[in-house]
DNA sequence: CTGAAAGCGCTAACAG
DNA sequence: CTGTTAGCGCTTTCAG
């Protein structure tokens, strides 16, 4: 069950374990050499070890990626971005989901460093900044998602949306259509979630309506549908002439949906709804959602592994608004 | 930028680097000198190298897990049951999508077998058995979903769906709406399909029922929208009459209910529709599907790479019928 | 209990 | 061009 190693095909091909190494690496050898060795090669079904590769290279070509969930339309499509173009660069992912839960987060990250990855690419929460920097300043690239850090040193890169502005877009929406009064659901004190909420308030300003504290719901981080179906319910109780239900995660948008419509209420004309990332069958629900240009940002993050640019790079992207039926004019 | 060793660490608490590797790995050591090292490991950040681990070991212990597309519905909850089980064994995920693209999957196969994983599970087609077989033989357990192969040496195991059996529910499903003429499409010549057509047969029979050749479309295995389209709008057009449009393939759900209604067609009222794999928004949707247990499945692919049991297991599901509006009584 | 020394499979200077 | 000789960071005998 032993593997056929290097020395093997350099012994069935009468040469010497370099020269192997050379053929197989593409340096300067005598042709006929070179084929008696690939002949060898081939003949033997020898497989070079990339474990053994990487440890003179000091690290590993893969490119490490943690996940909250990858069920959210936003992660699925980034994870498929950075996928894209680790293929094109012939590095292999390796991923974890984190489910934001602290001790798997951490665990994982060490992890990810033991294996040396080429880089690391978190959406986890502030449960890793140290290490992640540590690992930063330490020659790992890494970037973080949907959030920003601190005086981050070379090497620690960030990927997000302009949160504010998205904010600002439903709310700039929702007023041209006449809705006033609305309501918001947001998943947890993270700064994506508040960055949108400023937006909200800034959009809803321009026209002098504004957002009670109280038609606000900021749930848990990682809560179940059951929750979030009492945090609209709660919503709708307290402010019953509400125009419009504005749902600021899309790991959320199916349980608010659903607990609208189990309500009884007819959407758009009970109440507007208006949610977060774009999926598959928004189009068709004619759900209006404000997008992030998730694969695109999946792909950004994986560039900056790759070329690993000595600097710290902060990238923010737009997001843009789809509107569909599930928000549109009043009356 | 040099990486703390376990050479540095055994240098700073003053006693050899064996001394260092076994108190890192638990083995009897005097507790005074182990806390040492230990103290001199924290104070250094030491991380261990896996790389250099896996060397001795001859395998790293990482999961490679090849995907078509992680779209799917169904194989995304497969790759969350395999992260699942390699969480809880502190085994890392090699994760890659293939899109189905015959150089691609041999090439990612090629790279986690430098890798040395652990194990190997692909959804892939055949283009990849060879390199399984020989990879199963050599001492990685591999696993192929969704097929079987013929005479599978030890070590290389399968998981798939009860593919016939699923065809036949669907099958009695319809007949027990009262619909009786019925229109499918399948994506790809491929077994799960052959399979699912081959049971759609057998439950139709029962009732003295047909399924003719021109009310079934095989389309090609990475079709896009419109060409599902057309596919639907052929078979509609070749079958006026059809009482139930069944999709074997969870991949075009989207695109097989949009096309149906895009047609003006009412769902259930005009025509039925049946798919298969659950997904989130199918019960707001009311669409009646066959599913199969995907998390499942993905735990148990992984637990057979975890275990590497020294026989071939070949592991069958049964599917289950969720019935819904979108296929309900004719009339 | 602990250190010295021999590798794991492969690369990378050096000589020839 | 090709072989020899050191290692990479760590585990694992084998002596002390």
């Amino acid at each position: 069950m032993k593997r056929t190693t290097i020395g093997d095909v350099a012994a069935a091909a009468n040469v010497s374990i370099a020269t192997v190494s050379r053929v197989l690496n593409g340096l300067a050898v005598k042709e006929v050499t070179a084929t008696r060795v690939r002949d060898a090669a081939a003949r033997l079904e020898y497989t070079p070890n990339a474990l053994t590769k990487s440890i003179f290279a000091g690290r590993s070509s893969t490119i490490g990626v943690l996940i909250d969930d990858l069920r959210s339309p936003f992660y699925l499509d980034l994870m498929r971005g950075i996928d894209d173009v680790a293929a094109a660069n012939g590095s292999l992912v390796m991923f974890s989901n984190t489910f934001r839960h602290t001790g798997r987060e951490v665990a994982q990250v060490q992890a990810m460093d033991e294996q040396r990855v080429r880089g690391l690419i978190v959406t986890s929460g502030a449960s890793v900044d140290e290490r992640v920097r540590r690992m930063a300043a330490g020659g790992t690239p890494c970037v973080v998602v949907a959030r920003t850090l601190q005086d981050p040193p070379p090497g620690l890169h960030s990927v997000s949306l302009d949160n504010v502005t998205a904010g600002r877009m439903m709310a700039e929406h929702i007023l041209s259509c006449g809705r006033r009064t609305i309501g918001v659901i947001a998943s947890g004190a993270v700064p994506s979630q508040i960055g949108r909420i400023e937006g909200l308030r800034k959009g809803l300003g321009k026209d002098n309506a504004l957002l009670n504290d109280d038609a606000i719901a900021i749930l848990d981080d990682d809560v179940t549908t059951p929750e979030v179906t009492d945090a609209v319910t709660s919503l709708l109780d307290a402010n019953p002439s509400m125009e419009a239900m504005v749902c600021l995660s899309g790991r959320y948008t199916l349980a608010v949906h659903t607990a609208l419509i189990d309500r009884g209420l007819s959407i758009p004309e009970d109440i507007g709804f208006l949610t977060m990332d774009d999926f598959a069958w928004a189009q068709n629900l004619g759900i209006t959602v404000v997008t992030q240009p998730s694969h695109q940002m999946g792909q950004e993050a994986a560039k900056l592994i790759v070329e690993n640019p000595r600097v710290s790079a902060q990238l923010t992207f737009e997001p843009e608004l789809i509107s569909r039926a599930s928000c549109g004019e009043l009356r």
